[in-house]
DNA sequence: ATGGCTGTTATCCG
DNA sequence: CCGGATAACAGCCA
């Protein structure tokens, strides 16, 4: 559920069933997950360790630990679902699923990480964390910034705009999602980006992420269970209003469907190796 | 059922 | 350094 949106609305599910519950115990099933932390040091570390704290950096989440008696009292854990992984807590008697990393027992609960595809991370490795540029919702991120670091870059835009040291937080679907509000052509050299339409893509990246966390913010998220409300809200649909997520994303997944603002047939093409869709008549090469 | 697709990103090449 | 390809892994869909 990787993007900037589902894990800003998983740390705000998640924080209040964190905060202030301490950790009894740990298991590792899964030791790749949370390297280069072995499942030794893990354990020591977090056992008898309190939740004080959890915040959002790009796609990450940042766990703050308390532990009192020992130095420092405080320390992070760095959390990171890759393609597949999802977090949350359930009553202790809940049954494992079947690809389950890490296991943190509380009080009568468990903060369970799940990740089928074993890409995600939980680890108290910062060097884990990567150069981050600045975060889309915050007022860092401006058309300059843009312009300045895209002023000598040829990569293509969509390619660019994955890149986390460019702005963090933006995936595979909402870069394509910026790019047809935007108006601009995915294969745009990013230099050859015109002023104008790079304040548009900013303003496009703010109204796509802030949009999918108001929708993601409705619904009512089982992250202990699975279906269509589990989390992975790109394609769910709420239940009530009918209105589906997946209409909410205008070219995502739309290969060979009419483009819904010209009615022209909108395009996949492969852009180091990710899928990119696009209308090529609402955003011109030209 | 086999093969091709998938939300991420580290790492290894040229 | 830059950019492209691949690997890490499992599930789902046609």
């Amino acid at each position: 559920m990787p993007e900037l949106p589902e894990v800003e609305v998983l740390v705000r599910q998640l924080r209040p069933r964190l905060i202030g519950k301490q950790i009894q115990s740990i298991e590792v099933l899964r030791p790749r997950s949370i390297r280069p932390t072995d499942p030794d040091t893990l354990a020591r570390t977090l056992r008898r360790a309190t939740f004080v704290g959890l915040e959002r950096r790009g796609k990450f989440l940042i766990f703050t630990l308390r532990r009192p008696g020992r130095r420092p009292s405080t320390f992070p854990l760095v959390g990171h679902l890759g393609m597949t992984g999802r977090m949350y807590v359930t009553p202790a008697k809940f049954p494992l699923p079947k690809h389950v990393p890490v296991r943190l027992g509380l009080r009568g609960e468990q903060f369970l990480f799940e990740d089928p595809r074993y890409f995600g991370r939980l680890t108290l490795d910062l060097g884990s964390l990567p150069e981050f540029g600045p975060e889309p919702l915050e007022a860092a991120f401006t058309a300059h910034h843009l312009k300045t670091a895209l002023a000598r870059c040829s990569q293509a835009i969509k390619v660019k705009l994955l890149d986390q040291t460019l702005v963090a937080g933006i995936g595979n679907i909402y870069a394509s999602e910026a790019l047809f509000r935007a108006r601009i052509s995915p294969r745009t050299p990013s230099r050859r980006v015109r002023p104008a339409a790079l304040v548009r893509l900013r303003d496009s990246v703010v109204e796509v992420l802030e949009e999918a966390i108001l929708f993601g913010s409705t619904l009512p998220l089982n992250f202990s269970g699975s279906g269509a409300t589990d989390g992975l809200f790109y394609f769910g649909t709420t239940a009530d209003s009918g209105s589906g997520y997946e209409e909410r994303l205008r070219v995502y997944d739309r290969a060979n469907q009419p483009c819904v603002r010209c009615g022209r047939t909108i395009r996949r093409i492969v852009q180091a190796a990710r899928s990119t869709y696009y209308c090529p008549t609402c955003q011109p090469s030209g």
